[in-house]
DNA sequence: TAAATTATTGTATGTGCGTTCAGTTTTTTG
DNA sequence: CAAAAAACTGAACGCACATACAATAATTTA
């Protein structure tokens, strides 16, 4: 009993040890870069151990990219929370998507490299989809009810496409400010809002 | 005399097969699987034609990006001529980003990973700057004398971005049609251009 | 403490890659 | 046609890598 506890402590220890080193690696070296000799002495063990504790390095690779997705979708997660009003939930979603010491050139051009590598792996795709749903969830959470379905989906792909872009430029080494970029795809989604909303009044 | 201009023509050729060869190699196996045998392979030749006519592969894979730019930019430059309204000229610009037959998820995905290669190559990165200011530049020919500078730029900033994000929701196989990006993107760029317009309006 | 299980090491192996280069064929020159 | 230059070949080399595995160390069990 205490046996089993013991060493699914050590696994889990070891899997995230190996995974975090992974992530730094990923972000000094780039994806071509992440070798498994690399990632095992970054984190301080042999070579071997990495077949030890995961299937392979595609294995490691894929448990960075949930671990860094399920990261950031909490960081929008409590910001929402932490909202009062409509427009604020707003930002709150835009702002948790531009965090601050995270919208960095090498992270960006890691989730970059990831989403060029999604079209060879099929896990990729799926992760990155349950990524997009949570964000045109969370958009729909604001503004669902005030929009028709049709043109709240155009306005959510339109914001969803425009943070993304804002992710690549900056993956090129654009110089882009977080607090910039929110504000700029919060002046978007304003512009496309009020637009919505006197369409509305307009056919009433 | 001849001599020389034959060489020079069969140098040209063989330049132009293989950076054509390696083209088709990138869309059907990515980034990755893009090697010197294979492309040598597809341009029918023998594995060491390569280091012959190039300087290495690097140098094949620089030179097929910028020809792909370049037709690109060359796409949007027609579109251009032949637009006549201020709005048409808008609208070539846009759909000039979303070639019918172009538009694909393996074309994508090809551009991503350069993209995402940039952050090593640096003459990636110049290529990228390259166009982005064309883009910028064309969306100033229809709007520059009608906005404020920093709006302008923050309009075409966005405008560029969504483009760019479309392309890369594209890359993983979300079932985009380019009319429908055409469309959205015009979209956006009208709500924003409008509320520009009123802004000003107010202020005069 | 002895046995047994688990954790870790580091070398070995095989694979695939880009590049080189000595040689061969083709084309051009005189 | 002979000599020279250019175009091209393909085997060979060295390198970097992921993975496997036998050997060893650490820890737990009885």
């Amino acid at each position: 009993m205490t046996k089993i506890a013991f060493r699914t402590r050590i696994e889990d220890l070891r899997r995230r040890e190996l995974i975090e080193a992974a992530h730094r690696v990923f972000m000094q070296h780039g994806l071509g870069g992440m070798t498994t000799k690399r990632i095992c002495e970054e984190a301080g063990m042999s070579a071997g151990i990495l077949s030890y504790y995961f299937k392979g390095k595609e294995d490691v690779l894929f448990a960075m990219v949930r671990l860094n997705n399920r990261v950031l979708m909490e960081a929008v997660a409590t910001g929402l929370a932490q909202a009062t009003t409509r427009w604020g939930r707003l930002e709150a979603i835009i702002a948790g998507n531009f965090p601050e010491g995270l919208f960095e050139p090498n992270i960006a051009n890691a989730w970059l490299s990831v989403c060029a590598a999604s079209s060879t792996n099929i896990r990729y795709v799926r992760l990155q989809r349950i990524f997009y749903a949570r964000l045109q969830s969370n958009l729909a959470s604001v503004f669902r009810d005030v929009l028709a379905d049709a043109r709240f989906k155009q306005i959510a792909l339109a914001l969803g496409t425009m943070i993304d872009g804002l992710w690549l430029r900056r993956a090129t080494g654009e110089a882009l400010i977080s607090t910039d970029c929110t504000a700029l795809v919060l002046s978007v989604a304003v512009a496309l809002l009020t637009e919505a909303e006197q369409a509305q009044l307009q056919a009433a």
